[in-house]
DNA sequence: AACATGGTCAACCGCAGTCGC
DNA sequence: TGCGACTGCGGTTGACCATGT
């Protein structure tokens, strides 16, 4: 028997966000954080899935997000990254501070995938294309292994596995920048790491948190993501009614006075 | 000016991994 | 130990926009 689809599918909005839902999505999420995306959604009054929340939130709202394209520098180490790594498109963004690893796929396959095949390189092997398939060594030499992680993490057991290299499966520690996928990377450079650029059509319709920051309440330093993850979600629950359905919780009511403005975030 | 084509990127889908019971 | 629930990840899709004809 198959899994229960993440969501009851009925009555659930797809597609495009509205200013109005992400707005309703980050009041919550900076009030209350999250204590499982599935409840999310219904506690910031969302006709959409906790897995859609939780995309919308950390591609696109999260304050410690960069916008706009990759820097000539970031691009490289992008390339270098994935000569070593393969598409696990979450590590290499782990080593890039305020970057989605959808942000890094897309501009992987749109972008880089061409200037390397321009360059005659082989954007899988990164090898020559006219040696692609000879024996020669990759082009980026801190390779110790063939790319064995080729596409994705099915080719290997599982990362917790120890894998058979220590070395190479601990990324995640030695990474020289904060390597936390989640808001927990960079409270204190976020906010210069926060460059609402908004070059991204949809940004003109949406929030652009780091703008937004300096009107919201100062109860809540808003860079402080993962503390406001950890939050008292238990009483937020029991005074929401616990079997979610008729939650009825005035996001709003967590902003004293008009110390938040709401028009800030369209 | 209208249409066609290509490029970009936000969002969705489905699978795999992890955790708790 | 097995099972189910939940989260995270990578691949793919489709809508929108820009450019070319």
């Amino acid at each position: 028997m198959g899994r229960q689809p993440c969501c009851e599918k009925v009555g659930l909005k797809k597609g495009p966000w509205t200013a109005e839902e992400d707005q309703k999505l980050v009041t919550f999420l900076l009030t209350h954080g999250h204590c499982c995306w599935r409840l999310v959604p219904k506690l910031a009054g969302l006709l959409r899935c906790g897995k859609s929340c939780r995309l919308r939130w950390t591609n696109y709202l999260r304050p410690d997000l960069k916008r706009g394209l990759l820097s000539e520098q970031e691009e490289e180490l992008v390339i270098d990254l994935h000569a070593q790594l393969g598409n696990r498109w979450s590590k290499i963004a782990a080593r890039l501070p305020g970057r989605t690893d959808n942000e890094i796929k897309n501009h992987w396959n749109t972008h880089i995938k061409k200037k390397l095949k321009k360059m005659g390189i082989d954007p899988v092997t990164h090898r020559p294309l006219h040696a692609a398939q000879s024996d020669e060594p990759l082009i980026h030499q801190q390779q110790q292994d063939p790319p064995q992680v080729r596409q994705g993490r099915c080719d290997e057991p599982k990362a917790s596995s120890q894998g058979p290299a220590g070395a190479n499966d601990d990324e995640d520690e030695e990474a020289p920048v904060s390597a936390q996928p989640q808001g927990a990377a960079s409270h204190a450079s976020t906010a210069a790491a926060v460059s609402p650029s908004g070059s991204s059509p949809a940004s003109a319709s949406v929030a652009t948190p780091g703008a937004d920051v300096a009107a919201c309440p100062d109860t809540i330093d808003l860079f402080e993501v993962d503390v406001i993850m950890d939050m008292d979600w238990a009483g937020i629950l029991s005074s929401s009614g616990d079997d979610g359905a008729g939650i009825n919780v005035d996001l709003f009511d967590h902003y004293p006075g008009d110390g938040f403005d709401q028009q800030v975030w369209m």
